[in-house]
DNA sequence: GATGAATGAGTATTCATTCAT
DNA sequence: AATGAATGAATACTCATTCAT
């Protein structure tokens, strides 16, 4: 299986495009969609509200930018932690490490967002589900790599993949809801030992 | 342990007042709260602006008490479910699948909103780590029956009630990405199976 | 020239009404009429805002039957303090000492509120008008007495009625401005002798 | 004794500004801050209502706004009218004229809103007196001369010039209050004389 | 005598967006 | 490439007021 970078990237971008970019990558994790605001991105980047309008058509078309470029970054950021090792589980535990640390750092936009939308925007949804293979594909492929060389078992990779992030992100909230100090290794630890081993005692199965 | 449900619970509660609960759960659901105009909340509650505001102080009080309700009433369904059964992997079992309906059919409100906040809502976090007991303490519950039994395996109960409800939750997610018809039931076996056996090859480890 | 005080003072009244009439003084002291919320003086007054309505017709209603009790009170007050003394020139000591005193204490509503009238506020200006001679008509008798008695000189005794009260009145705006601890006293003797003997230097002129 | 203009004057305004300025001048004179609504004075200015809050912060801000350029304005006038003769007396008696005529004309606008200051409005007392000189500091100053020059009583010129400025006031209500017809001149020669030489009987003291 | 519920019209302010420069 | 000026429509929220109880 070979996984596809998205090939339609901005083809070329300024320092102005790119602060616009990077403000509203922040703004956007920390509020959403609706909750950003023209002013407040073009305070945040220091420029004019007409010049983001002058790099973008309209928020929509910023939004997607937005997205496109950090979906962008997180696959290569998780193909390149993928790659680094050879055995799958090793991959898996480069990867979680990987996307635990976007996730905690960056702030990856695209969960904050998908839970905004509503049924009426289709665009978005359209949109998402033609680049969601940024998101779960790298994770499949190494499930699917384990599978094949016996280490894992044989479950529905796309289910699981998706099961892996949700497990990603609900600590993500965890850190926000429990206000917690807990060392991100604990975290990522007890991730990979629950998906590899589930909470199933195997004396008794 | 003994699960105690929340005390103070609103006491005294008018059709209307519930009307634009009831509306602003769905509104809140799908356009999250910076998405949440009150003008769409009146029309949609069949009430005026002003009546709003005769039963709620502001968007913030109403928005906080959207979320008493709904905690509680997932709470509720969440402990009734575990309650049907004995057996801890049965009322797993059950509290899965009460999970996954309560999400996809009223779609609980709080995790529409957990994306949506920034650092400075401080009371909102307080809010919800002073009750976050509703969504995961059940869960948590029944680990612990399940391990005092020898069913499951000694995990940290907290840190794996959080992945089983990200494992969740991400197929609300799951469903919007995918567009997919894929029944329930199918959901509720592959999130209980992984969460129970892991994907590792019980021949390998 | 006999001063009548005004004849159509509320018959009856309750607890209750004058708990609102007391609470709209201070507000309306303080905000000005425009400025004078029904919420707020239901909350300050203890009642509820329909109660209100109970007692008087409407704000302006309202706001009429304050400006009546409040310009009964200072005509009366003032008629007292001038009645104390018998010399022209010790009425008129008397009774800046007391209006000075009204001012500062009670805040005299009068005042916070011909400022906000547009010309439109027909109703309001002939109500005023029909009372003006609460404020202006015991010092204009005091005026004339000092006339007769050859104590004053002949000077036109309503229009300088009116210039004292407006350097009395500049004085509480002395105090917001210069946010001075003076003492009353020190105020009273400057209205009192700058009224008096002016400023020009005698040997001048 | 020199005067100092304010300096802070805003560095550019363009027309639009100016009209809102204009427009609010006019509204706050006629109805006062708490009366003064955004929308009329879209609709007086002839802009939108965005475009007020693209030229000021808020209503508070714009408020100050018509302020300062008020005072500035009004000191200038005053000190204009001062500068027009040289002996004290006739230098008296050309400001008294020219802030009789401004309170009359453009209804000078502080003194609308003085009254609606309740004891919170910390900034706006401040700011007032930060800049209560241009009201008071040129009448104070020509006191002094005329003191100096042996034509006035060392009276205290601070609080003469306040009394002076509350005489007049007085007369801006007076009209209101007597619907009178009487010309300015008339008006203007009363509160000099009275000013100048008091209500005692030469004769007498 | 008193009030909780309800509201239409209004409040100040912000929205995303356009356009002339 | 960049922006100040401008705006119609929307925002959250408050207003004075009514009415059934």
């Amino acid at each position: 299986m070979v996984i596809m970078p998205p090939s339609e990237i901005e083809p070329t971008s300024t320092p102005s495009k790119e602060a616009i970019l990077d403000a509203a990558q922040t703004l956007l994790a920390n509020h959403g969609y609706a909750g950003l605001s023209m002013r407040d991105l073009a305070t945040e980047s220091g420029l004019a509200k007409a010049t983001i309008y002058h790099h973008f058509q309209d928020k929509n078309d910023l939004f997607l930018s937005v997205l496109a470029r950090d979906m962008t970054m997180v696959h290569a950021q998780i193909v390149a932690a993928a790659d680094s090792s050879t055995a799958a589980i090793d991959k898996l535990s480069a990867v979680v490490r990987t996307y635990i640390d976007l996730m905690r750092e960056r702030r990856t936009v695209i969960m904050s967002v998908l839970r905004e939308m509503g049924q009426d925007e289709q665009i978005l949804c359209e949109f998402i589900q033609s680049r969601r293979h940024c998101y779960f594909d790298p994770i499949a492929a190494i499930l699917e790599q384990g599978i094949a060389e016996g280490e894992f078992r044989p479950v529905n990779v796309e289910k699981s993949a998706i099961s892996l992030v949700g497990m990603i992100n609900a600590f993500v909230l965890f850190r926000v809801l429990t206000n917690s100090d807990e060392p991100v290794e604990a975290l990522i630890d007890h991730t990979l030992e629950l998906f590899l081993y589930g909470i199933n005692n195997r004396e008794t199965s």
